[in-house]
DNA sequence: TAAATATATGAATACATGCTCAATTGTTGT
DNA sequence: ACAACAATTGAGCATGTATTCATATATTTA
């Protein structure tokens, strides 16, 4: 619990808390901003996006890229969309999707860029 | 299971497969850009690289600022450690964490960009 | 050396999450 | 209208994971 902290712990440095505190981003940016990034935290998650990256595709053709089931690859789809990482048309039967806008491509990028570093 | 898509499935589009999964990144690279991301995806260690951008901390202090108990932030250290997303350095009793590099300064400025725009 | 302090760690628990399976919706073609 | 098909959805299950609690390690100070 946070209540007692400051009677358990001693070495706080009073001023550089309060001022990173007043910095600190308010509850719900760190919630929309680690929702998209817990998004791309998933392997199955990413390589979705990965693939979207190429072309827009369509939910079989995803899943036989990821060599997953059809069931599986819907219900990620579906969080990508809830998070509008990406977007979706119908043509007849099938449902094609393609990435939401640029941003998602940067932030790809920025990951691998990293990865490669290491 | 993957091994019977290719039986229940039928309305792949064989070329287009083809040609993104030999673009596909390999089993290992996703696992170390889809770990890295899902460092960020938690609020928790978020916050704490968030903090840390602007300067390095004690371990102490950055419980503080969270109003977490000094065992989660510490285990939750660690984590960003074994990622090498942060380094630390003692001093006396208490040790002093900071980011490890640059890279993790533009992602998560990607990561901020992208919820700003939403 | 003993007490106090800062951090780390292991076990346990409660909760989140990704997949499968079964069933459903919506569209096309006969 | 009916069968085939692409995709979605809900329930259930198995696995992960973030926190807490208790304890251990390491450093400083008395």
């Amino acid at each position: 619990m946070g209540k007692n902290l400051t009677c358990e712990i001693t070495c706080i440095h009073t001023e550089i808390v309060n001022k990173i505190k007043s910095k600190m981003l308010d509850d719900e940016e760190v919630t929309k901003i680690s929702s998209l990034f817990k998004a791309l935290g998933d392997p199955t998650r990413f390589k979705i996006l990965y693939c979207l990256r190429f072309r827009e595709m369509c939910v079989c053709d995803i899943s036989a890229i990821l060599n997953l089931s059809q069931s599986a690859t819907s219900h990620q789809l579906r969080v990508l969309r809830n998070l509008r990482l990406v977007k979706y048309r119908k043509e007849g039967k099938m449902v094609f999707y393609s990435l939401e806008d640029d941003h998602i491509f940067r932030i790809l990028d920025e990951g691998l860029n990293h990865i490669k570093h290491d």
